[in-house]
RNA sequence: GGGUGCAUAGCUCAGUUGGCUAGAGCGCAGCCCUGAUAAGGCUGAGGUCCAUGGUUCGAAUCCAUGUGCACCCA
């Protein structure tokens, strides 16, 4: 370097360029990451980063967001995509604050989807899945089940979510199987488990039970009547006495079952008596109906009744506590009908009067229970009245083949020879069909097993729970505490064969399950020995042992719900696993959890535990298409995150993830993600000049804070003030508002001013310049923070500006934590100076505008503002150069008001910038326009760029 | 049909307990630079704050109704 010739001739800038310090890094501006995102997974996989993360923070304080299982079955969508990028940045950032973030993935493996997928495969080959051991076709279930876990865990690694992907949970493990039939045996052993009974969708033709993914609709013609029950007790309202209550139903064959009538709570009635009547009515002058108003001419017309003889106008509350006599009052059906209200009522058509018969739907079952009416059992598998039922036994509500039976005929019939018809007629509705057989299917009374809500206080103890815990945002306590509080009795079986099975024997004698934990015990060792299976594989006398016969006990052949499966994930992988804790720092699904997992977790926990397995929940909304409409295949507006990952990369995904209020619904589409594609390149060349101007960086550079210019105190005043939004926003799970702030912190206050202004001490002052180490020891600082903190967001991306740095060997930058900020970095008084002059500061560039417009000057260094302000804002300015800060060649400050012709701004009252040109000549080097350089011998240099180039080397 | 929630520039979002000419960033347009260069800087144009009615001296903000969208339930 010493023979490099001290004053260039000024017509060879190149050899000129060769003594500035531009900015040297190897970190291209184009990411390249959908090629380059797996390249760095693969690192991370060879050094075992999850496994050093776990080393570098045991004994810290853990924080364990326990993840909510998806399902196994499919690829991922872009809502499974934003639920683990928004774990995985809570998990990364709460890591980086200093806790063990432990995070163990899991699937949701049993249940309905599975085993259906599984049957058509049989279909489709022809085979007929009842000839099939359960066993094996369990065995088919977990193969598929595996087969998704494998697809959707390599899916998810490719978006960059770190955890124990190697041994994640899964709800079909042995291990997890033992511990639900565990979970199930404590609702066994403290009474909060009982059999009952629920109207279910049957077919008669398969005798199965069929769940609702299971029936397609189809229009059907049916039989409907108008049917009277007497009033028998009048409530409230005695015009009642000697009325009769007329209820329309499509289903005459449910009325042995009837229990009930509902009425609506807001719906206007009428006591409407009969006139006339033409021949063939079923009716007669002088009868008094109660119907709704709305309806009192369609049910003249159904009944032919030619004119009513008055109508006596009632409301829907007058029918509080009125009880009727059943239709078929002295043959076998002399309990109470009483009136309840319900909101499913409706005066479409009928007569505003819905007869309720709990085994026979689900509004009437809910109704039902909320009343403490029975739950009467009419009706056999075989679709044929039981022997108990009077007057039908044995009658056919549909026949095997699928045709109609005879019972509707025979209900109708007698009714006739009650007097207790009104009307009869014909409706084409649409009605669940059985999606294999095509046969109409019916709803029958099954029984099932459910949970009580009031044994062991199970309801007041979970609202108990949900008091305390921390819900994000606030309203989902108060949507699952509604849901809690009036939700109906937990049903928990499932006539299925893929599940864990209820691990119940019932005495065949009392019909009450048997309670012994020896026998328990047996059971949970076999699972975890053999998995559920052990249950299905034989008739289960292994597990009774010598203590009793199984003559004397049924073995339970239902399956759990798998909303009982994934509410006992806290049991099997929090309590069991000794790198976590129970209860979770966090659960955090879709908001749709609140009905679903949150909610079966938490009764499943407090049934069993009496707390909720979680103290805090987060939720987020869904994603819809860019117009904010749902995704759907058929509207073709589907994003999938394959696609994303391929096109962008898991970055530019993870950004849209955090630029979202994930609070409530949010959007994708092609321009939202194009703007995150232009935030992220605004982003990753901010660091990469960074990266640049760090070059050869060496400690013997750094400079202490009160060495540095103030506007550099002001960058690291800048650091303190982030640093601090930073972590309260992790702790609050706010990504939005942390990422808002640092995206405007690179734009605005780095890449816009501070790097603007230093360019040219950081390119053209002696590398021993007290100015440029400052510079230099503040992009290390900025290095630092920037990198840190933008790991938990961008993790590909972090990593690689990291190792761009320190080299691919470095200890990851997912090893860091959140730096720790000197206290005295933070200054207010600076912040107001800085504040005065960047106000300042816009009025030059302003007016420095109106040059570049009038073609005066091109650069702003060709300029030389006379800037006009008062005494304080001169006052703020003092000790700072503010030709520099310009990025002017020269600066003059006058005191006193702008003289007219003056630019100034309308917000900035008091300051006027008046601008000429810079005098002097260009420097070569520096670019600035100095009289010194005008001089003749100067050699075309201003006498700092000659000192540097005189030094060039020396000080490196 | 019921419950819950949402609606502010083309896009993503701020707008405390009612008090501005309603803000930011991006995008867009124009200009400058050419030593961050498929970069960088500056300036500018974009709003029926979903609609209607009300409360108030004053409403994006509070109330009512409606519309649209979403989730849950029926």
């Amino acid at each position: 370097m010493a023979d490099r010739p001290e004053s260039p001739t000024p017509a060879t800038g190149v050899d000129r360029k060769s003594t500035v310090f531009l900015p040297q890094t190897s970190f291209p501006m184009k990411a390249g990451l959908p090629q380059r995102e797996p390249e760095t997974l693969a690192q991370w996989e060879r050094q075992g980063l999850y496994r050093q993360l776990r080393e570098q923070s045991k004994g810290r304080e853990k924080f364990i967001l326990h993840d909510g299982p998806p399902y196994a079955n499919g690829n991922l969508h872009i809502g499974h995509a934003l639920n683990k990028i928004l774990k995985d940045v809570i998990n990364r950032s709460q890591q980086m604050m200093g806790r063990d973030a432990n995070y163990v993935p899991g699937w949701d493996c049993h249940g309905l989807p599975i085993e259906w997928q599984i049957e058509q495969n049989y279909r489709q080959a022809g085979k007929n899945k009842d000839a099939v051991p359960i066993v094996q076709f369990r065995r088919e279930c977990r193969e598929f089940a595996s087969h998704w876990i494998g697809v959707q865990r390599e899916e998810f690694k490719r978006l960059g979510v770190i955890g124990d992907w190697d041994h994640p949970y899964s709800t079909m493990d042995f291990q997890a199987e033992a511990q639900i039939a565990r979970e199930i045996c404590k609702f066994v052993m403290n009474g909060g488990l009982y059999k009952g009974a629920k109207p279910v969708m049957w077919s008669v033709v398969e005798r199965t039970a069929l769940a609702e993914a299971e029936v397609e609709y189809h229009d059907r013609t049916s039989t409907t009547v108008m049917a009277c029950f007497p009033v028998k007790a009048a409530g409230r309202a005695p015009s009642l006495l000697g009325t009769t209550v007329v209820i329309w139903t499509t289903t005459p064959w449910t009325l042995p079952g009837n229990r009930a009538i509902a009425y609506g709570k807001g719906i206007d009635y009428v006591i409407a008596t009969v006139g006339a009547v033409v021949e063939g009515s079923f009716v007669k002058p002088g009868d008094r109906l109660v119907i709704a108003k709305r309806l009192v001419d369609s049910v003249r017309d159904a009944a032919k009744i030619t004119a009513w003889e008055r109508l006596l106008p009632m409301v829907g509350a007058d029918l509080a506590g009125v009880v009727c006599r059943h239709p078929f009052h002295g043959a076998g059906y002399d309990f109470d009908v009483p009136l309840y209200p319900g909101d499913f009522v409706d005066t479409e058509q009928g007569t505003g009067f819905v007869h309720i018969a709990p085994g026979h739907g689900e509004d009437d079952f809910v109704l039902g229970q909320r009343h403490g009416v029975p739950v009467p059992e009419t009706v056999g598998g075989d679709g044929a009245f039981l022997p108990h039922v009077p007057l039908f036994s044995g009658k056919r509500v549909m026949l095997p083949s699928g045709k109609d039976g005879d019972a509707n005929s025979a209900v109708i019939e007698a009714l006739r020879e009650r007097g207790r018809l009104v009307a009869l007629g014909k409706l084409v509705h649409s009605y669940p069909h059985s999606w294999r057989s095509k046969a109409p299917v019916i709803f029958r009374n099954t029984p099932q097993w459910f949970i009580s809500m009031t044994a062991n206080d199970l309801r007041a103890k979970a609202l108990k729970a949900i008091e305390q815990v921390r819900w994000i945002p606030p309203q989902g306590r108060s949507r699952i505490y509604s849901m809690v509080e009036n939700r109906p009795e937990w049903v928990i079986s499932r006539q299925r064969a893929w599940g864990v099975p209820i691990t119940v024997f019932v005495d065949r004698k009392t019909g009450q399950p048997l309670r012994d934990e020896r026998v328990n015990e047996r059971i949970v060792s076999a699972f975890v020995a053999e998995g559920a299976d052990a249950w299905f594989a034989d008739d289960g006398k292994r597990f009774l042992g010598t203590d009793y016969a199984i003559a004397d006990y049924e073995k339970v052949n239902d399956i759990v719900d798998v909303w009982f499966d994934s509410g006992s994930t806290h049991a099997f992988v929090l309590e069991q696993r000794p790198d976590l804790q129970w209860p979770a720092s966090l659960y955090l699904e879709g908001s749709d959890q609140h009905r679903g997992w949150f909610h079966s977790s938490l009764l499943e926990s407090c049934g069993t535990r009496g707390v909720a397995p979680y103290e805090a929940v987060l939720t987020h909304g869904f994603v819809m298409d860019g117009e904010g409409r749902k995704m759907s295949k058929s509207l073709g507006n589907v994003v999938s995150p394959q696609d994303v990952v391929k096109k962008h990369g898991a970055d530019i995904l993870r950004l849209w993830v955090v630029s979202s209020d994930y609070s409530e619904d949010l959007r994708i589409g092609e321009e939202i993600l194009q703007r995150q594609v232009d935030a992220y390149r605004k982003l990753r060349n901010t660091l990469r000049y960074i990266l640049g101007n760090l070059a050869d960086f060496s400690e013997r550079e750094r400079l202490p804070v009160e060495a540095m210019p103030e506007l550099e105190r002001w960058v690291l005043h800048r650091l303190a003030e982030l640093d601090q939004l930073v972590r309260r926003s992790c702790d609050d799970f706010d990504f939005h508002a942390l990422f808002v702030t640092l995206y405007n912190f690179c734009t605005n206050d780095l890449s816009a001013f501070y790097f603007d202004v230093r360019k040219d001490s950081l390119y053209c002052d002696r590398p021993d310049a007290i100015r440029r180490r400052a510079a230099r020891t503040v992009l290390d600082e900025l290095f630092r923070c920037l990198t840190a903190w933008l790991a938990p967001i961008l993790c590909f991306t972090a990593e690689e500006v990291w190792q761009s740095r320190h080299g691919a060997g470095a200890a990851s930058v997912h090893l860091q934590l959140f730096p720790d900020i000197p206290k005295a970095w933070r200054s207010q008084a600076l912040a107001d100076r800085w504040a005065a002059v960047r106000t300042l500061r816009r009025v030059v560039t302003g007016a420095l505008e109106i040059e570049r417009r009038d073609k005066r000057i091109g650069a702003s260094l060709q300029a030389h503002p006379t800037v006009y302000a008062d005494a304080a804002t001169l006052t703020a300015c003092v000790g700072i150069d503010l030709a520099e800060v310009s990025i002017t060649s020269a600066i003059t400050v006058v005191e006193g008001v702008p003289p007219t012709g003056a630019f100034t701004l309308d917000d900035v009252p008091g300051i006027g910038v008046v601008t000429t040109l810079a005098d002097g000549t260009k420097c070569q080097r520096c670019w600035q326009v100095l009289p010194e350089v005008a001089v003749p011998d100067s050699g075309g240099v201003c006498r700092r760029c000659a000192d540097a180039v005189a030094h060039h080397g020396h000080a490196r």
